[in-house]
DNA sequence: GCGACAG
DNA sequence: ATCTTGTCGC
């Protein structure tokens, strides 16, 4: 990984023209969700795998060292790692779809931590992330960018920006998120989360 | 210069 | 993300 923020940041702008933002898959039978939680830099992250019935097939975990702090628009540096790193150990199934916590082409240099992984694995991946980061909604949710469409905001109570990561068409990544929404995210954090707690009790 | 700022 | 009590609303 690179190491300063100017060659992260090259780094960026390179994988960002790399990101396919059209639908490029087969089926899309099973998802795999993503998160990570921290205890100061020690990062516990989960990886789960459900098919479209949200039945869970499979789930790990694993325990890693950030390496970077968090800093905004470089989100990578921090989460990339560690979620490769869980993603090694799934191998009584394969997904066909990972869905990210975290935002994809919508970002200042198009190229968001699920793009970063997205483009790293070619896997059709799809970023989700929980607040705002940059751009402009429009009054049908669909968010601008220096004059693009990157992205679409969903919900009213509880706003979920759902942007492209690899492989998907943002129309495609917002119907997915509609149609299941974010249940792997959900177990996920649940996951990282235990498992971060479990390992707090742990004298 | 001032405000914004994924997890 | 993480630190944290009570509190407002469906």
């Amino acid at each position: 990984m690179t190491t300063t923020y100017a060659d992260a940041i090259k780094l960026q702008k390179e994988v960002a023209k790399k990101v396919v933002a059209k639908d490029d898959f087969g089926e899309i039978n099973r998802i795999c969700g993503v998160d990570v939680a921290y205890s100061g830099d020690t990062a516990y992250c989960s990886a789960v795998v459900m098919d479209r019935n949200l039945q869970l097939l499979e789930s790990v975990h694993a325990e890693t060292v950030a390496t970077h702090p968090y800093v905004s628009g470089l989100l990578m540096l921090r989460e990339a790692e560690p979620i490769f790193h869980v993603l090694k150990k799934l191998k009584s199934v394969d997904y066909d779809l990972l869905m990210v916590d975290a935002h994809g082409q919508l970002h200042p240099r198009k190229c968001g931590l699920a793009c970063y992984v997205g483009v790293t694995l070619d896997k059709p991946t799809i970023g989700v992330a929980k607040s705002h980061l940059c751009g402009t909604a429009r009054p049908d949710g669909f968010v601008e960018l220096g004059g693009e469409v990157l992205g679409c905001v969903i919900g009213k109570k509880k706003r979920l920006y759902v942007s492209v990561g690899h492989r998907v068409s943002l129309e495609t990544a917002v119907a997915i998120v509609k149609e299941l929404g974010i249940e792997p995210l959900r177990l996920a954090d649940i996951n990282s989360k235990a498992q971060k707690r479990r390992k707090g009790l742990r004298p």
